[in-house]
DNA sequence: TTTTTTGCAAAACCTTTGCAGTTGG
DNA sequence: CCAACTGCAAAGGTTTTGCAAAAAA
């Protein structure tokens, strides 16, 4: 037995350990990048391009493009993902350990993250019966929330 | 048994049952009025508000902020809904007989129509495990269609 | 110093809105 | 004739792109 089988695959847990990813793939440091990828972490759910770039998510105000450039560049390292939840702008997280899945709520907007293997029946009835290969990670299932099923305020 | 119980609820066969049914709601009948509710007949599958007013499905051209009007007064009549399938703009098609559920290709662009009651189980699935209540109809289930799936051509 | 990255501005998409002129009833 | 509807133009919201100035290495 390897030390390596040991070690699980060393994601990232830390502001530094993207930053330091990023400089072994020959990027440099901004202030934009390090405002973008410490929001991420800050916030334990996914950000809007638009708060991130509004510096109300740890760092400070950061030109919109900017975030959308550097949130590109850290999806194609696979690093960052991000999820369309009905109507609204997209939403960005860390990559984590394996993708989560996510449900919408069409309503009120809120995002509910599942646990892995939750969907997995959905995935292979929906295989089965209609040949689609689903994943609810960027486009997740959207509907109402209990709260807003039972008939939530107005409307 | 009265007659009325054997006539099924008059469901809109042809483009002036609609525009009649406009009529009786006080609207005029406008050609632009005509060519979306014709273009909606015309074409078997949701158009884009685009396709709509490109005037290619069977119509003329037609301006396209009427077509949003015109397909927007559709669906308050409930004549009309639209489906929003990964990236792409909105699709729209007429209610027919109960709100289809769609699964849709987020690489090729296909748009399933699912059969009546086929989705049910997902659907119990969903309510039970996470509380949510979901039709797959204004925002469909997005993966990748079996073709895509398969390893499709590029990418 | 050199290449990357930023900020600002403009544009690209899709959709909505304002308004004056046209048209259906 | 008059309210409804159209076309055109402009704007709104999200995301992308161009470019010259700034900054990382």
């Amino acid at each position: 037995m390897t030390v390596s089988s040991l070690t699980p695959p060393l994601r990232f847990n830390s502001p530094e350990t993207v930053l330091n990813a990023l400089r072994g793939h020959g990027l440099r440091i901004s202030t934009a990048r390090r405002v973008v990828v410490q929001a991420l972490f800050a916030a334990e759910r996914p950000l809007s391009a638009e708060e991130i770039a509004s510096g109300e998510e740890g760092g400070f105000p950061v030109d919109l493009a900017s975030v959308y450039r550097n949130l590109e560049t850290l999806e194609e390292l696979g690093i960052v993902r991000h999820v369309h939840a009905g109507h609204s702008a997209g939403r960005y997280a860390l990559t984590g350990d394996g993708e989560s899945e996510y449900l919408a709520c069409e309503r009120c907007g809120a995002l509910a993250e599942v646990d892995p293997g939750e969907l997995d029946e959905v995935r292979a009835l929906v295989r089965e019966r209609f040949g689609y290969e689903v994943r609810f990670t960027h486009f997740p299932i959207v509907g109402l929330c209990d709260e807003c099923a039972a008939g939530g305020e107005s409307q």
